[in-house]
RNA sequence: CGGGGCGUAGUAUACCGGUAGUACGUCUGCUUUGGGAGCAGAUAGACCGAGUUCGAUUCUCGGCGCCCCGACCA
């Protein structure tokens, strides 16, 4: 992609209205747009690191045996009225609308209710179950108060995974390996450091749910983590009787703000019996479905990640999810050699597959300079009068590290840091 | 939802009961050119409505919007 084709351009200062580290780095940079309050949109580099989340976010769900569904955030009230969530004493921050032929619709607070009752369509036997079901969709929340820039908006895409079980047992197996495939996920976006499993509340159905807790100052949480065991307990259930349960020993615990990016909770069957969700045993009698709930906020935990990687200068992306893999900037200055040198770099690049930002604007040095660091791309490659045909100087974004590397290094991504 | 603050250009601000000025940014051109350069020119603004007034961006009221603390929440 050539920069001087990109619609968005960096700017210098971040919009008054905004506080949080991530929405000013990401506006800055060009990544998102705000519409109004707690509502962003992603423009083209910000639409590149979503679907990079959403795909390792995927690839995890895949390997877990999940099937992608896509469920429509126009919803039923019958269904919500059913498990009774549908009244706003229960669900204080719906929104809600109403049908011109007369009606109302809920826009998609969650997905509980609607895929239920879409699997119960679909299951009637032991051999039916069990089954994951996930998607990516908006979820609409009446927040009275929005904050945290993209952290916490009235829309937001969330990857909700649904697991119907036939047994608590076949929960418990399949609950544990969600936390594991979380743990990769959480890992791979470069979060794994900081990002602890969580005890925190869990409703009725069980003693507790867990969440994936990322440390971070900005975060709206209270945790406190037992470093050595690599897991935390809420503020929420921070009590006497829970740390002795989980044989924790209070002196050794830290205390945390955090940004939750996780949640998985058990559902029990609740909302199978409600909605009508059953299957025949292996002895022909009915038999409960027990359920399980897994969210993640995908653009809550990309602005989790620029949120706690980034600089003084702007945005550090990890590779696995930045937008391009190099930003190649060139510093040909008119100097027609130089620009040579820089556009068949970036055609070779991109013919062996590296995703490339090349920024060929007429500008000066260290206008490109700043804006590179602002945007965060992994590595960037220079392109001046030091360079030749098989000489390019390199910088690694997080720490700026420079080497001078042949062609081959280049088209190899092997650059030897 | 309780509490607090604020609405003048993209940003930061100034003045004023007689329709707005500065800086930065942005755009154009020229000169420059390895860390946001210089010169010249240009662009762009009083949240909305009602009231008071000869006249309101300014005063009053109402609405809307935005931000922060708390509560709530992925």
């Amino acid at each position: 992609m050539k920069q001087s084709h990109l619609f968005t351009k960096t700017r210098k200062d971040a919009p008054k209205d905004e506080v949080s580290e991530n929405a000013q780095l990401l506006i800055r940079g060009g990544y998102i747009h705000k519409e109004m309050a707690g509502v962003y949109d992603l423009l083209p580099l910000g639409l590149r690191v979503f679907k990079k989340i959403e795909n390792i976010i995927r690839e995890e769900m895949n390997a877990l045996g999940g099937q992608e569904v896509s469920f429509s955030v126009l919803q039923n009230p019958e269904l919500w009225k059913a498990t009774d969530r549908w009244d706003d004493k229960k669900i204080d921050n719906w929104f809600k609308t109403e049908l011109k032929s007369g009606g109302e619709l809920g826009l998609s607070f969650t997905h509980e209710e609607p895929i239920t009752k879409a699997v119960a369509m679909q299951v009637s036997s032991y051999r039916d179950l069990p089954r994951y079901v996930y998607h990516f969709q908006s979820k609409f929340r009446n927040e009275l108060r929005t904050k945290s820039g993209i952290m916490r908006g009235r829309e937001f895409v969330m990857k909700d995974l649904y697991s119907f079980c036939r047994s608590e047992e076949e929960l418990d197996a399949f609950y544990k390996e969600v936390g594991i495939a979380y743990e990769n996920i959480f890992r791979r976006v470069g979060l794994g450091d900081i990002t602890y499993l969580t005890f925190a509340s869990g409703g009725v159905f069980s003693k507790f749910s867990h969440e994936f807790q990322t440390v971070s100052t900005a975060g709206e949480d209270t945790i406190y983590i037992d470093t050595e065991k690599r897991i935390a307990v809420n503020d929420e259930v921070m009590t006497e009787e829970v740390l002795e349960e989980l044989s924790l020993d209070r002196n050794k615990l830290v205390e945390a703000k955090s940004i939750e990016v996780g949640n998985i909770f058990k559902l029990g069957t609740k909302y199978a019996d409600a909605l009508g969700l059953k299957y025949k045993d292996k002895d022909g009698k009915d038999a409960e479905v027990h359920m399980g709930s897994y969210g993640i906020g995908v653009g809550r935990l990309l602005g989790t990640v620029v949120e706690v990687l980034c600089d003084e200068k702007g945005i550090v992306w990890p590779a696995s999810i930045a937008p391009f893999d190099v930003h190649l900037v060139e510093l040909s200055q008119g100097d027609e050699k130089i620009r040579g040198l820089a556009d068949s770099l970036y055609e070779e690049l991109q013919a062996v597959g590296v995703e490339v930002l090349y920024d060929e604007r007429d500008t000066r040095a260290g206008e490109k300079f700043a804006d590179s660091d602002l945007l965060g791309m992994p590595y960037r490659i220079v392109v001046g009068r030091q360079s030749t045909e098989d000489s390019f100087e390199i910088v690694r974004r997080v720490d700026g590290l420079k080497k001078t590397v042949s062609k081959r290094a280049l088209l190899t991504q092997n650059y030897g840091f």
